[in-house]
Order: C-alpha cells, then structure tokens, then sequence
DNA sequence: GGAATGTATGAGCAAGTATTCATATATTTA
DNA sequence: TAAATATATGAATACTTGCTCATACATTCC
C-alpha cells in the first residue's frame, strides 16, 4: 500500500494520541468509565494543569467528551477504535 | 484500570512507531511485502538517509527485520501487531 | 586494487511537545 | 458579595524528534 501524504498525516495523529505515557495513563483510566481532571491528575501523578492541557489535544481529536456537573468536568472516551487500540497495544505488551 | 509507569512508557513507545507521517507510510509500504532502503525512501519521498534513521528505530524495537542480499538490505514486518494496528488505524482514518 | 553503489551512523539544527507557572474563568458556598 | 474550588489557558522552558549533511562501512564491479 503507498498512503498518500495526508493520509499518513491523519493516522499518525491518531496513533499520537497514545503514543505518551500520560495520555496512555489517561486513557487507560478513563476506559474504565468517565472521570474528573482532579481524580486523573492523582491517578497518573501529573498536575491538573498538565491534565487538562493533554485533555484538550484529546477533546480536539474528539476522543473524549466532556461532560459538565456544577464546577467539575467529567471527561469520558468519546471513540471506540481507541479504546480498542489502547486493549490491542495492552495485549501486545503483556504477551507480545 | 490504573497502568503503572512503566507499562505505559513501553505502550507509549509502541504506538509511537506509528505517530509520524514517515513512518506510517514506512510501514503502509512494508505490509505489501519487503522492500529496502531505496525503493522505501522513493515511495514514502525521504532520503534514504532518513529512512535508515527510522528504520533503526523499528528495528530496535524489533517491529522490521533486515535481510542483507549484496550491498542492499530488504525490510520487512516483524510483528504482526503493529501490522494489525496500521490496519485498525486506516479503518478508523477512512470510515470512522 | 580502486571506483561505484547501497546502507548506516553521528553531529547538529529546526520544529514540535509536555510540563510548569501564573493567571483567568466559572461555579459553589459562606 | 467574597472566598473557595475546579478547570482552562497562555507563555515560557526543557526536552524530544525527524531531518540534513558529512562521513563511514560494506559489497560489487571494473
């Protein structure tokens, strides 16, 4: 197969979404159901401030949604093929 | 589910193969079959030089194996998963 | 042997990226 | 309304990355 240009440039976006560790851990708890920025924060041991700036690459892939309640924002996979890359990329390195 | 550091700097490694344009088509044009150096950087319109660089990438994370035949060194997938998510990736580009 | 060809490699650079810090915005609570 | 809480955002910075250029290495051909 020979991609065209930007063909290649849309793929290689999406497989960046999962290709830092951060947003990986994001991804990963957010496969388990939707979650705050606060909770993801603690979770993958980065600041919120780093949280919500990774959160919005996502959100503009639109890989996640946001869901408002009161001053909290519940972020949620908004895309099954990457949840399905995140498992298949989880397969690999466990027993690859 | 909460992955540790370490997973997620390895997965993050691993879909990083796939998050530059280069090397997407890299990969697009190895799933035909083998190739070498040349031929991959006339079809994805690098230099060979260049294309030797991120070969040496897939190589160490041993995704390509390398074929020496005379003076010219042919490519190929060495790992079934990346091929499936090159796949899984071009679905989701082209319909999703 | 020497020239030519194909690939690999290291240094250096420009562009991209993930984080922090300071600050802004929005919402709730006192 | 003022303080507190949760998130977002822009600028700055350290780090990473993909490429080029020069050069080295290996193999074939003369």
């Amino acid at each position: 197969m020979n991609l065209d240009e930007q063909t290649a440039q849309y793929l290689a976006e999406f497989f960046s979404a999962l290709s830092d560790p951060s947003r990986v851990r994001i991804i990963a708890a957010l496969a388990e159901g939707e979650s705050n920025v606060g909770t993801l924060a603690e979770l993958v041991g980065i600041s919120e401030s780093a949280v919500s700036h990774q959160l919005r690459g996502l959100r503009q892939m639109r890989l996640v949604r946001a869901r408002k309640e009161g001053r909290q924002v519940f972020y949620s996979l908004d895309d099954d093929h990457v949840t399905e890359l995140f498992y298949r990329g989880l397969e690999h390195i466990q027993h690859g």
